[in-house]
RNA sequence: CGGGAUGUUGCACAGCUUGGUAGUGCACCUGGUUUGGGACCAGGGGGUCGCAGGUUCGAAUCCUGUCAUCCCGACCA
């Protein structure tokens, strides 16, 4: 590709509605441009990053033996209605109508489709396992779209789908995706950890995150500084520390007037805040509960809902508070009124800070004894410091950007859109399905994310645009022009086309845009053109090469194989 | 959806407090000089100031509404 007449720009100041790096720099190199808020344009230069990505992630899903196919992205609506999950995606899920009124959605996932293809195929255990996948767009009516390609209304996304006789079936399909993920991800050269997620709205078995650590992550990734243990902090478990030995003192009422945060209480008493248990005054399911946790725990919503086997947490409101003794600030299990859940940890320790459910004072040397409760579990994030439960290592948090997940579903879908097959024994028995995504916009993000410097963008030569620049420094001088036309002809006959700056620009501006662009190699033809003499840079390096057109050209493609 | 902020030329911004018909840098066009790390000089083109009402002789500026965008939070297979 030849710069001069072709649509290529670049911006030299960060545009105003973009904040995360990928975002400022993929605007700013003219890979991408946003049209409404979570909604990009993909211009040339990002097109062909984004096909470099989707055919990494075509080769390894093809030689898992899935076949590739494509779904409409507009649907009527009643292939969710179906399912159950009309209901579950709610607002976040695109809904329009037909000329004749006619209820349609746009897709914002394909369980529902793949299950109605795989319907076509499968009748008999002898029609099974079938593997299929698409590359395809998306559509989630986010509510709040954010950091450039990482949360938007509109996207790339690659989702295969499993369906198998048994659950023994599909474990082996979900170790091939699950391989082949590893294959794509390693092969993109992004730093990511697999860890055990939620199944959350999907149901299911068992759900795993790919996520590349990066600070704009949006989830929390819990690891350990001894073993492999990676897990989200959604579903991370809590290893309880021993009993404290420390003998029981007598409970004691103190005043701790205006004191209304633990962190103040604490500070007041003269405390550490481990030696106190907070109370959450929360709704779960319209039904007021008191939750008591350490007092420097977070309360982890997952958790609580699955131990409570709830819908819905919220915080109470002061109609619902008002229903039990508790007083806002000050409440504490010791006389509470109230459906009162504890924090397992809170069973290990001993003369701690409650709230005395009076305005003003809080217990001290509070012992477990000294009250009752209803239930006690697992309810609050891990922190950073704690036990492995695997290893008993040190547990370390990281922030992730998941950029891919496997499921196994189980039965679900396959029960709910009506996908049998007769088995040996006559009988009718639901297909196993599995399900499997990719984010390709994500991904492209997040691998600027991790591949950049002050300069611009650095693209792995893998899934560059161009793996190799050209940059003519003197467009009026024949012979540079003539000894780079010869190099892009010879390299375009080798197969690797390479992207020549042959516009009447200053030198300066020539390399900052191939540097912003992030092109991995770089061939100047400049002054010493006469004497067959080029420069061979890479983006990462500081130093140039002199090099014979020749050798240049050689050395090109012996690293762009 | 709650809280905060911002909408002025292709891009980034100033002007708004104290109303008088719009300016700077980049980009673009013409001419000249320059030419290996975002050139310089001179001249020029381009904006009904997000939109709709209102106040006023007069509104980018004041008031009301509305839309959009960003940030924090809630939500997020």
């Amino acid at each position: 590709m030849k710069l001069k007449n072709s649509y290529f720009y670049s911006l030299r100041e960060a545009p105003k509605d973009e904040e995360s790096i990928s975002g400022i720099l993929l605007n700013r190199a003219g890979f991408i441009k946003k049209s409404s808020a979570g909604i990009y344009m993909f211009l040339p230069l990002g097109l062909r990053v984004k096909r470099n990505i989707e055919n990494i992630i075509r080769e390894e899903m093809d030689k898992t033996g899935s076949q590739e196919l494509i779904m409409p992205c507009m649907m009527p609506e009643e292939v969710y209605v179906a399912s159950g999950r009309r209901e579950n995606f709610g607002s976040s899920m695109f809904s329009l109508e037909d000329r004749a009124g006619k209820k349609m959605v746009l897709g914002p996932t394909h369980e529902e489709l793949f299950a109605v293809a795989a319907a076509m195929k499968v009748n008999s255990y002898k029609d099974l396992p079938v593997s299929l996948y698409q590359i395809q767009t998306k559509f989630r009516d986010e509510a709040r779209p954010r950091y450039g390609l990482i949360r938007v209304k509109e996207f790339l996304m690659k989702d295969a789908y499993t369906f198998d006789l048994d659950y023994e079936g599909l474990d082996v399909a979900y170790s091939k995706i699950f391989h082949a993920y590893h294959n794509v991800f390693t092969r993109l050269g992004l730093d990511y950890k697999v860890v055990v997620a939620d199944t959350g709205v999907m149901g299911g078995l068992l759900s795993e995150e790919f996520q590349a650590i990066s600070d704009i992550g949006e989830d929390t990734v819990v690891l350990c500084d001894s073993c492999n243990y990676a897990s989200n902090l959604e579903v991370s478990k809590k290893v309880d520390p021993a009993k404290e030995t420390e003998k029981e003192k007598p409970l004691k009422m103190v005043e701790t007037p205006d004191q209304e945060s633990i962190e103040e209480v604490a500070e007041y008493l003269g405390l550490p805040i481990e030696k106190t248990v907070k109370a959450l005054l929360m709704n779960v399911d319209d039904t007021f509960v008191v939750f008591l946790v350490r007092g420097n725990r977070e309360l982890n919503e997952s958790k609580v809902l699955k131990l409570l086997k709830g819908q819905t947490l919220s915080f109470a409101n002061d109609e619902l508070i008002a229903t039990s003794n508790a007083v806002a600030g000050y409440t504490g299990p010791i006389g509470l009124k109230a459906k009162i859940v504890i924090d397992s940890e809170v069973l290990t320790m001993k003369n701690f800070v409650t709230g005395a459910n009076k305005e003003g004072y809080h217990y001290i040397n509070t012992n477990v004894k000294d009250f009752s409760y209803d239930l006690t579990g697992d309810i609050v994030n891990v922190a950073e410091g704690d036990k492995c439960p695997q290893c008993g290592g040190r547990i370390y948090f990281k922030k992730g950007i998941e950029v891919g997940n496997t499921f196994k579903l189980g039965v679900k879908y396959s029960q709910a859109m009506n996908l049998y097959y007769q088995d040996r024994d006559m009988s009718l028995k639901p297909v196993v399905m599995g399900s499997y995504g990719i984010g390709v916009g994500r991904t492209m993000a997040a691998i600027v994310e991790q591949n950049h410097d002050e300069k611009g963008l650095i693209w792995p030569i893998n899934i560059a645009p161009y793996k190799v620049g050209i940059v003519i420094i003197n467009v009026k001088d024949e012979t540079q022009v003539n000894l780079a036309n010869q190099i892009y002809d010879r390299l375009m006959q080798a197969g690797i086309e390479p992207i020549m700056d042959d516009r009447d620009e200053r030198a300066g501006v020539k390399f900052n845009d191939m540097e912003l662009i992030g092109i991995p190699m770089r061939i100047t033809v400049g002054r010493d053109a006469g004497n067959d003499n080029v420069e061979f840079i890479l983006r990462t390096a500081t130093e140039k090469e002199i090099l014979s057109s020749e050798k240049a050209i050689e050395k090109v493609i012996a690293l762009g194989k």
